[in-house]
DNA sequence: GTGAAAGCGCTAACAG
DNA sequence: CTGTTAGCGCTTTCAC
């Protein structure tokens, strides 16, 4: 590998002056600079990034927190990692995959301690996040994907659930329905802290009361098994209920099996959505459920983007809401008119 | 942050007497270590990894090429990421998630110039993969998730689809099976070249010839539509198929359909394996889907494993085949007896 | 405009 | 066993 050095032999310059030309940091000499870019060109030169992060203390590099696989990972974590790494690539980034343990906090406190990076990305932030306050208070720049009850003036990206919850209540309004249901994430699956949780639940109940329907929440249901259960549950408690939007994918195939054992089909007798799941998700679902998509891509080059905007100068802290694609699949339909017989149709 | 020189004057002693210490390069008397540990300890010394990298030539990063996700993409590719991460974090490394545009070859030029990374793990290999002859000619340490048609002595970590393809005839065979098909990627999606399909498609074809079982093969649909289609079409011409094995989920959609469609039932009519699909997909599917699931994870770790175990010391190449995992679902049961009325029970 | 020199934090000879 | 010294490749004063 060539270095500086090279370049300023053969360019027969002083190697501050190589340095200068391909950085611009200060004024070089027309001619100079073409003599030098050739010579780099020719040598096929490329900066080590060490040597300037060890000098210049800045590496470049980005952190993103991946915790640990669970129940309910998906396309949309997975969209954050490469969202956030083709948004750092384009801007002249790197971004380091590191998986979260048993204390995340010490790792933390490891990783930031190796002068590897400059910045971290947090994501599955919970309300109150230890990450977040630990790196608050050791002053590690960073930006979450998420975030947590009280923000204060740290970045971050999120998704809008209030926008959402108005869409898919509008969406199902719009159809007709007078009656919603709504089945949470599982509180097996997250801690009760875990802010998409309460957040959809809240916006949820107060989209449907801003539109004037009526609305049914408090079931959780986690699996198949659970979701099964919690359907029949609730065509007993509420047999006027002709819409449901499901938050967790599991649930909602036992919401479909419990359907069907009725006799029921969809979206006939029950219009059925899909929330926080991605359309690829949905595909797999016969019919193809109507589908609240996270923006998980952008989420993620949203997060990295103004974390290293952050690195650069300090602006104002930038706090972006994105609501999920409503993407209507062949779940949703004017809500059925009987009890047990299923929609008549004109 | 302190450094080397902070702790070294803390304990009172030169500064290399405190990298040896703490490295264990040369041996350093026990009374001078234990200061030496203690200050270091106090003061929270972390080592610097861009100094160490600037000297050592060796930075501890790995970089994963990541492929634009594309339709197909999943679970599995997720899992090659976060088992890399995992098992470059356990063995004292990290990992790069590096994410591929238009000119592979141009960027992995860049990428490794950088002296950033120590090696690359290369994932989604093609047969003729010109990213593996870039390396091998650069002389970069690799190693791959995947392989290419002839690997020499390039480490790999692929999927044996030679026993994936035995445990699913077996499965199947043992069921009382004897006539299966077989659906192979579509074209389409993957170029022709595309190993998994390819060779999954060989591997069937030996393994239920090896079984004395009846074969069908050829159709390569990518979409529902396609699956179902292609089913019809199976059917059709080989009306005593009683299992089929697909490779493509959004295929395995349409075939379900398609069963549906006339009348038939899973397992009852038809055995239905998917296969390298993960599990949680198959669990969207009512019944749950028999499914052979790749080992995304298990991979991920091995091309990471072996990488460094290269950029260690050499041995011989490390050439490693792990079979699909093959999770019974509700997908699965011995042949129907006759033909359009579905299986009698005894 | 350009060059010489110091030094980022570390490792690795080489003396002692 | 321990200290001194010389860089790794780059950025950044500071003279000229």
């Amino acid at each position: 590998m060539p270095s500086l050095r090279d370049v300023a032999e053969r360019a027969q310059v002083a190697i501050s002056t190589v340095s200068a030309a391909l950085n611009g940091t200060r004024p070089v000499a027309a001619g100079t600079k073409r003599r030098i870019e050739q010579a780099a060109a020719e040598l096929g030169y490329r900066p080590n990034l060490l040597a300037r992060g060890l000098q210049s203390k800045r590496t470049r590099i980005l952190a993103l927190l991946y915790p640990a696989p669970r129940s309910g990972f998906g396309l949309t974590e997975m969209q954050f990692a490469t969202g956030a790494a083709e948004a750092a690539r384009e801007l002249g980034h790197h971004l380091l995959l590191s998986p979260e343990h048993a204390d995340p906090i010490e790792e933390l406190r490891h990783l930031t301690g190796l002068g590897l990076v400059d910045g971290v990305l947090l994501m599955e932030v919970g309300l109150d996040d230890e990450r977040a306050a630990f790196l608050t208070a050791a002053g590690v720049p960073f930006s979450m994907i998420g975030r947590t009850r009280d923000p204060g003036s740290i970045d971050y990206a999120d998704i809008d659930f209030a926008a959402t919850a108005r869409d898919a209540v509008a969406h199902v309004a719009a159809l007709g329905h007078r009656e919603l249901a709504f089945f949470n994430l599982s509180s097996g699956a997250y801690a009760d802290g875990y802010g998409p949780a309460v957040r959809a639940g809240e916006e949820f109940a107060a989209a449907a009361r801003a539109a004037g329907i009526g609305y049914v929440d408090g079931h959780r249901p986690g699996s198949a098994e659970e979701g099964r259960e919690a359907f029949e549950r609730l065509m007993e408690a509420h047999p006027d209920v002709t819409a449901l939007a499901v938050m967790d994918d599991h649930a909602a195939v036992g919401v479909i099996a419990a359907v069907a054992a009725r006799g029921w089909r969809i979206p006939d007798d029950l219009t059925l959505l899909l929330v926080l799941s991605s359309a690829r998700v949905a595909e797999m679902f016969h019919p193809r459920l109507t589908t609240l998509e996270p923006p998980g891509t952008e989420l993620g080059r949203l997060g990295a983007r103004m974390l290293i905007d952050r690195l650069c100068g300090d602006g104002p802290p930038q706090q972006r809401l994105v609501p999920c694609r409503l993407v209507a699949g062949d779940s949703s339909a004017p809500p059925r008119t009987t009890g047990r017989e299923g929609r008549r149709r004109a």
